[in-house]
DNA sequence: CGGTATCCTTGGAGATACTG
DNA sequence: CAGTATCTCCAAGGATACCG
């Protein structure tokens, strides 16, 4: 039944990127992966993602243990937004010391394996972009 | 003879995780996702990429025709940046008036296809976000 | 047409100190 | 523990003008 009719394929790959590229005309007026990216392209919020859905559940600490580089301020802030985003649950236990927990939410979890592709991908081919970095660089 | 096992997913999701996260001894020492967001993760990266992929081929200026919003600059600055990672492949024709055109090398077509579901998932869930955005403002 | 070169502004993000 | 509040700084990116 699945005939695989290798010439459609790219026809419908093109039908689906005219849809991701189209503007919509309603809020930012933005396609899809511009607005995307004003939310998420920033150097913290897929990483945070990543190692959300990786523990399952995580605390402020042990997160910002976990994303190497971050700053507290930065952690806070990149929660803030998932969680305004919907994509992160925030639980807080009215204890002594409080304890906060990370989540991502369906919707969160929905976008982790959307991500997941795009991560194999830099994961496959980190070096092979290096390399041409460095043959570019020479060249010139 | 696919059988599938529902809970050796997850298993095997986190397996990919954890390679996708693992940090890199060589170059930058960022894990693959971070290397990867800190070249391509800037406001129009992704998209200039959809927009040719979408094309096959196209000029400067038909491009930035295209890119809603991009200035001259940008548009040269992000292409220089996706040919130096060999995702690119930039033709000049020694004509007069002069052409150029763009297209995606097999590096960048197959970095294409990884941003697929992304950019599906980005269009569909899209309005979800925007309301889960309302709904955290309101409340607070 | 397809860019450089230059100037200038803004906000993203680190460092530090304080708090419920 | 899990943040907030400031201060500060640098560089991403827009505007503009010029060039092969």
């Amino acid at each position: 039944m699945a005939v695989t009719i290798a010439d459609s394929q790219p026809i419908r790959t093109k039908k689906k990127i005219e849809k991701i590229l189209e503007e919509k005309k309603s809020g930012t007026g933005l396609c899809a992966i511009q607005d995307f990216l004003d939310h998420l392209g920033d150097r913290w919020s897929m990483v945070v993602i990543f190692h959300i859905g990786y523990a399952n559940k995580l605390r402020f600490n042990e997160l910002k243990k976990r994303v190497t580089g971050i700053s507290q301020r930065m952690l806070t802030v990149t929660l803030r937004s998932l969680e305004r985003d919907g994509l992160v649950i925030r639980s807080i236990f009215a204890e002594i010391p409080p304890r906060v927990e990370y989540e991502l939410s369906p919707l969160g979890a929905s976008l982790l394996e959307a991500m997941m592709r795009l991560g194999e991908w830099a994961r496959e081919h980190q070096s092979e972009i290096e390399q041409a970095r460095r043959k570019f660089d020479k060249k010139k």
